[in-house]
DNA sequence: CTTGACTCTGGACCTTGGTCCAGGGTTTAG
DNA sequence: CTAAACCCTGGACCAAGGTCCAGAGTCAAG
């Protein structure tokens, strides 16, 4: 019977146990089926679930936004559902990228500028975030 | 007399009154002489911390890690600590870019590939998200 | 059949980074 | 002088995203 306790699935998918529940009652996992005693029998699929919620977790999205994310593929035959959902995802994402991209270039500037040595008064690292011209 | 109100030096940095206080409690401002009433007075100085403490923020540095920045600063001395950390941020994000990048690639060919009828068949955005090897 | 490991639920509690009172004292413009 | 506008402290509260606990039931090995 390939299904797993909810130990094992916060195990394979490298979660705690509390947070397989707490996703659970957030909407990200389906409940799954229990067995007579209650205890709860994961389908071994839920794995690949956790671990996308991870993954996009560390994308820097809210458990919202994987909801939605995850409600794309889940709807996979409604497939007019999908490209309306994928075109709003797609322009969220534009939008992460865009900002992620501001701020790659601001600390990319500041690195490059930095000499690693001498003294904190010409650091351009903490002058930049001082405020101070550096035109 | 070159000081500042509370709400004053507030106002100059751009953040909320109480966060003033708070970044006090929290050991990123020193706490700063008081009026023989218990009115703090903030040097002009202070406006250039907060906007220091505004822009690391900006660039996803924690209120732990701008600390750190600002007691560097403080002291004056290893500024090759300074850079290491500001280039562990960088390289962080320029991770988190490539990812994001590849699942908007993956959105935008649902979206392009998708006439909103027809085959479903693969998801590219569960593909990249689950890590899957798309060269 | 017993024992230890596991599961259930509901609710309390935690951290981060604030934000918002209440009930008082202070300052300042008119 | 008085009233509006400000400041003080301490503590409550918020949202996210968990984490932990108690008390009770269940499962599996020996």
């Amino acid at each position: 019977m390939p299904s797993l306790k909810v130990s094992q699935l916060a195990e394979h998918a490298g979660v705690g146990i509390d947070t397989v529940r707490y996703y659970e009652r957030a909407g990200l996992l389906p409940e799954p089926p229990r067995r007579p005693s209650g205890y709860r029998e994961y389908p071994l699929q839920a794995v690949q679930r956790l671990r996308f919620i991870r993954r996009a977790k560390a994308l820097g999205f809210t458990l919202d936004e994987i909801a939605g994310l995850l409600e794309l593929s889940d709807r996979r035959n409604d497939v007019k559902a999908v490209k309306r959902l994928a075109q709003r995802r797609l322009a969220e994402i534009e939008n992460k990228l865009r900002e992620l991209e501001r701020v790659r270039d601001g600390l990319r500037q500041l690195t490059d500028a930095c000499p690693g040595h001498g003294d904190a008064g010409v650091c351009p690292i903490l002058s930049a975030l001082n405020g101070e011209d550096r035109s």
